[in-house]
DNA sequence: TGGGAGTGCTTTTTT
DNA sequence: AGCACTCCCA
């Protein structure tokens, strides 16, 4: 490596980086991969290289892109970058991958074939307009499930497959391909994406597009991304393209962290990435600033179980630190009490509520933990509830927003042509959809076709739309006021007896978007770009669709915080409680059976682990139940078996300690709850009882049937599985 | 039209 | 259990 020595020491940016991180910031322009560890100083490093290569001018800031995968990501780049440098961020392609695909297509609707105020669908309106689809072309939807046909969708596009491109081996698929084109088409004549769509039509956009894509080529010098590992195949083929005219491209991430393979994720990227551009310069990041020795150990010990991985072991300068702390309950409810318990012992010692996690595996696990804390007045936060554009009397009001920017939105227009109600039923917009079907037309210009009564209502609710679109001129505060007060919105909410939180909200998106505006309305910053924003309308709405918004209320009050492990990703707290550790649940059922290229679902449970402990900086808490109430019935758990892999030595038992695989003996005494007796067993054994199996080992029964002769018990063996046993056969012992 | 009863689903999630 | 969704009746 060579570089300006003078130059580097007088640049006060690199102070205070390590060996490796100074190297991954400082390498000179070549492809890099750089392997960034929990807690490594990941983001550091991307944003010190950005101010670094800007800074010693080997990049100017229109040359350089960086991808990340949220908003929040995203955001924090730039304000950390800004602190850096003097520079507008503002301008510069910073942003997540949607983000940056959007502003691709805005700035380029017409060589995209899309219309210029094109609306982006989030989740909830592809399967609204999916399902809408199946009803016009009579599809069975028990059939084709509207969720199941995004999904497959979804998958397709990010293999970059077209319908016409997927291949079919039997009549049913032929049919839900059939119903992807439909799909393909319907959007296209609503002038409507999804966020796959996003993606798919930017890439193909820059394929096909020759003066443009080398344009853009020609223009990004540098590529860096984040967490590298989560992207799917198409946002691999996108970078490549972009990238493919020379750039360098710097991709940062964590084989480990990789847990959203089930939504299309492929670490094999890293490994393509590698062999493909010949990448000379991997960088291990392995200096963990964040957690105490005891917790790196255990999850380096538990990561280590994982075959695969390109390999990497956290070290600290920290002490070892406080043991990890196992507690075992009887129940869920139990477990929680315990985790208030402890939270208020923990604040007696000075530890501040925000600074404490609750971690769970699955969201329904947060009931019990939300109950007991809220009868100990204990003030907590949940994460990954509603986001406020996704509350429904704001996507309403989004609705008629959209209609003003285009009539031809379907899935805008069939959310409020009858909300509020103005006696459009069902009848009239069958018609409708009759006549536009025909017409090959969207629903409104579909309107004059249908005659009768009905045809007067949405005569009338077209003329409201008329009256709003004059609006637009206004500015967009006013504007959304506006709609609000002439679609009824509000006076509807105002005659709701439990209206006043959704007006309060309403009320909540006029702020929204005077802030928008503030901040980002009024556009054009981008000199290069042009119509980069058709209108500070087109762009408010595109930020609706694509940061949901996170403020929630409560922001910044003193509170616990309660997430599934999967949105703690890339958090850190002093204190963390990974609850629910119990098999069938963390690691989860379902993951058990699940395959994805080689890799089996126990694996990525495993890095969710992994994940989950390396949030700790101070202290760690694992619990588990040995009863849980899930879905309304109740259910016997052995202890996780990722509990088995925190080697003894680092461990401190809060109860006695579970024997492997099995419940420690007679803690039952301690629990106020008493066991049921299987009456039908007849027998010295109850439901939830241990249970030693010559082969299986020990287990946990946790279902009976039968009496005397005939009586049987299902026994939950963990490793061994689930097995039905005849007592009067299977030699069990009570364990 | 709108509410009340009945039915089915339920891992993780960002954009 | 809890929630979203559908269906049916007043």
């Amino acid at each position: 490596m060579s570089y300006n020595l003078p130059a580097m020491f007088m640049n006060p940016l690199l102070d205070h980086l390590n060996a490796p991180q100074l190297a991954a910031v400082t390498l000179p322009p070549a492809h890099a991969l750089i392997l960034a560890g929990a807690g490594s100083g990941k983001t550091r490093v991307l944003t010190t290289r950005i101010a670094w290569l800007i800074s010693t001018g080997q990049v100017s800031p229109p040359g350089l892109l960086a991808v990340t995968f949220t908003n929040k990501a995203a955001k924090e780049m730039q304000t950390r970058l800004a602190s850096m440098l003097p520079i507008n961020v503002r301008g510069m392609w910073i942003g997540t991958f949607h983000g940056l695909c959007n502003r691709l297509l805005r700035a380029h609707y017409r060589d995209a074939g899309l219309p210029q105020l094109f609306q982006i669908l989030d989740s909830a309106d592809q399967q609204a307009s999916v399902k809408r689809l199946l009803k016009s072309l009579n599809v069975d939807d028990e059939k084709f499930p509207p969720r199941e046909l995004c999904h497959f969708i979804n998958a397709q596009r990010e293999q970059g497959m077209r319908a016409a491109a997927v291949e079919a081996y039997d009549d049913w698929a032929r049919k839900r391909i059939g119903l992807y084109e439909a799909y393909e088409a319907q959007c296209q004549r609503e002038g409507v994406v999804d966020f796959a769509e996003l993606l798919l039509r930017s890439y193909e956009l820059l394929e096909r597009n020759e003066p443009l894509r080398r344009h853009y080529q020609e223009r990004f010098r540098h590529v860096l991304v984040d967490e590298f590992q989560d992207t799917n195949k198409l946002q691999y083929r996108w970078l490549k393209l972009l990238a493919g005219g020379g750039a360098h491209l710097f991709c940062v991430g964590d084989d480990d962290q990789s847990i959203y393979a089930f939504r299309g994720a492929d670490v094999g990227n890293m490994g393509d990435f590698e062999r493909e551009f010949k990448v000379a310069n991997m960088i291990r990041l392995e200096q963990n600033y964040r957690s105490h020795g005891n917790i790196l150990d255990a999850a380096n010990a538990i990561i280590k179980n994982n075959p695969q991985r390109l390999g990497k072991n956290l070290w600290t300068e920290a002490g070892s630190g406080e043991p990890i702390r196992i507690y075992e309950s009887y129940s869920d409810g139990d477990e929680a009490r315990w985790i208030v318990e402890e939270v208020k012992a923990l604040q007696r010692d000075g530890h501040t509520r925000a600074e404490i996690a609750l971690l769970y595996r699955s969201n329904a696990q947060s009931r019990a933990l939300e109950h007991a804390l809220f009868n100990a007045g204990l003030p907590y936060r949940v994460y990954g509830g509603l986001r406020f554009f996704e509350r429904a009397e704001i996507k309403h009001a989004l609705a008629y927003l959209r209609l003003i920017a285009n009539t031809d939105d379907d899935t805008a227009f069939a959310r409020v042509v009858n909300f509020p109600a103005r006696g459009i039923g069902a009848r009239s917009l069958e018609n409708l959809q009759d006549a536009a079907r025909a017409a090959n037309s969207s629903l409104h210009s579909a309107i004059p076709q249908v005659f009768g009564a009905g045809g007067a209502k949405l005569a009338a609710f077209a003329q409201l739309i008329v009256t709003l679109r004059d609006a637009a001129h206004l500015p967009l505060p006013e504007l959304v006021d506006h709609v609000l007060e002439l679609s009824g919105l509000r006076s509807h909410y105002q005659n709701e007896k439990e209206g006043q939180e959704r007006l309060d909200n309403l009320d909540e998106l006029i702020n929204a978007a005077a802030s928008f505006v503030a901040e980002e309305g009024t556009p054009n910053q981008d000199g290069e770009i042009t119509g980069e924003f058709g209108n500070d309308l087109s762009s408010f709405l595109a930020h609706a669709s694509l940061e949901a918004g996170e403020h929630q209320a409560g922001e910044g009050d003193d509170a616990l915080q309660l997430m599934t492990v999967h949105s703690a990703k890339g958090l850190e707290f002093n204190v963390v409680f990974i609850s629910g550790l119990e098999d069938g649940l963390f690691p989860h059922e379902n993951s058990l059976s699940e395959t994805r290229d080689g890799k089996s679902g126990l694996e990525e449970e495993r890095r969710l682990m992994y994940v989950a402990v390396t949030r700790a900086r101070q202290r760690l808490y694992l619990s588990f139940a040995q009863t849980r109430m899930l879905h309304g019935q109740t259910r016997y758990n052995l202890p996780s078996r990722f509990l088995d892999e925190v080697p003894q030595e680092l461990v401190k038992w809060l109860t006695p300690r579970a024997g492997k695989g099995g419940f420690a003996a007679s803690t039952t005494t301690t629990y106020a709850a008493t066991p049921r007796r299987s009456e039908s067993a007849g027998s010295a054994f109850r439901i939830g009882q241990s249970v030693m199996h010559t082969k299986f080992g020990l287990g946990v029964i946790v279902n009976a049937e039968g009496g005397g002769t005939d009586a049987r018990v299902q026994v939950n063996f963990g490793h061994a599985g689930m097995k039905w046993l005849a007592l009067s056969v299977a030699k069990l012992e009570a364990a």
